[in-house]
DNA sequence: CCTCCAATGTTGCCAACGTCAACATCAGAG
DNA sequence: CTCTGATGTTGACGTTGGCAACATTGGAGG
């Protein structure tokens, strides 16, 4: 927005972009929105950033570092989402079924996005730090909410972490069937969702 | 090497191979567990079984369908897997989480081979009709152990695919996260799992 | 203002891959 | 015994990820 005003600018682009690696991040973000994770080359996301094929390789290691950005920042999205909906709900016993909508909703609304952050696309071992960094930030905002209820005797007084894992596990359960099309029938997610609850709450609620 | 067909390895490997089909899928399976599904590729599986790249094309319509196969495959054993627990179990309350268990073990068990089923590998629209009648099958058994269960009055009389279908998102869920490595330290598996089914019996269980 | 350098972007190139087309071989029906 | 459809092979092509060598640039130090 504040360019030096020095000289004519010239029309034709140059020759250093600016903010490369955010470019293609972006790009590489819509490639797998509009074509899923198999569509996406290295070459088109380039071309379509303007640059050439190998540009990319300054910024990124190689396709999997690419894709492991692109899972820090759904890790980052997700955690967001999840602290919004708990908040704007209230942080009570509504606003912690809100976060696992929320949960599923990001899921369904980015299936190819989530299957990056799930789908084994990423180094199974030796995982980078700081996707493990982003992974344990969006489960903790499950943490805190189960330990506020937790607090407020509105949950059972288990170990909350392993509390927090069961609840992840079934929106994670439902999220990635929802994904892989095993609901098909129009609605079911939601059913199924609004039923997961029901029997989720008198399964952990404080009796 | 000679591409003759006298080779002393096996007895007679002639022209035709007999039973290609299966054993490219053999070794199509044994790849995705040695290597992952990222290392399969249709040369190497060719060159593996003794025959020429393209061979396979004669069986699978691409490497897609080849993969479905494998799918398919994978529905079957957990069917079997599922069912053998259950008989075996005593198709009571015990019983069912055994197949509980029998489904988490199988997917820690062959984590690429259950990534293949349920990883969006195949094809998301026009799923292959065999592929999804297997896919039913294998939920199909999970239906029949919950409907026998509250026959017996042992489950809640809620509708019975819409009760599997959570028992299936949640075991479904703790699969996927053991895979992926959410779940690193040992033993969190196992922990998680029968803290799910303490909490979900007291969840779905009748009164 | 000039010079030089490290960061950034480009072109040439390669091996591996999936897949098609044309050809080779075989098993079994007639 | 012959013919034919099924099965397997060879050659080739376009695409992809990635390396190496080269080009361009903004900016720091003189």
């Amino acid at each position: 927005m504040t360019p030096s005003t020095r000289g004519a600018r010239k029309p034709r682009r140059p020759y250093h972009h600016g903010n490369l690696r955010r470019a293609l991040l972006d790009e590489a973000l819509a490639t797998i929105r509009a074509e899923g994770v198999d569509g996406l080359t290295l070459r088109a996301i380039g071309a379509r950033v303007g640059v050439s094929r190998t540009a990319l390789y300054r910024h990124f290691a190689d396709k999997r570092a690419l894709l492991t950005a692109v899972a820090i920042e759904g890790f980052r999205t997700l955690r967001q989402q999840l602290v919004t909906a708990w908040e704007a709900g209230g942080r009570g016993d509504a606003a912690f079924q809100s976060m696992g909508l929320a949960y599923v909703r990001f899921a369904v609304a980015n299936p190819s996005h989530y299957r990056v952050m799930f789908g084994g696309f990423v180094d199974p071992k030796a995982r980078d730090p700081e996707l493990a960094a982003e992974a344990e930030g969006a489960f903790q905002a499950l943490v805190d909410a189960l330990a506020a209820l937790q607090r407020d005797a509105v949950m059972r007084g288990d170990d909350t972490v392993l509390m927090a894992r069961y609840v992840w596990a079934l929106v994670h359960g439902v999220a990635t069937l929802g994904i892989d099309g095993q609901l098909r029938e129009p609605g079911a997610v939601e059913e199924l969702m609004r039923y997961a609850f029901e029997r989720l709450r008198t399964g952990i609620a404080a009796n």
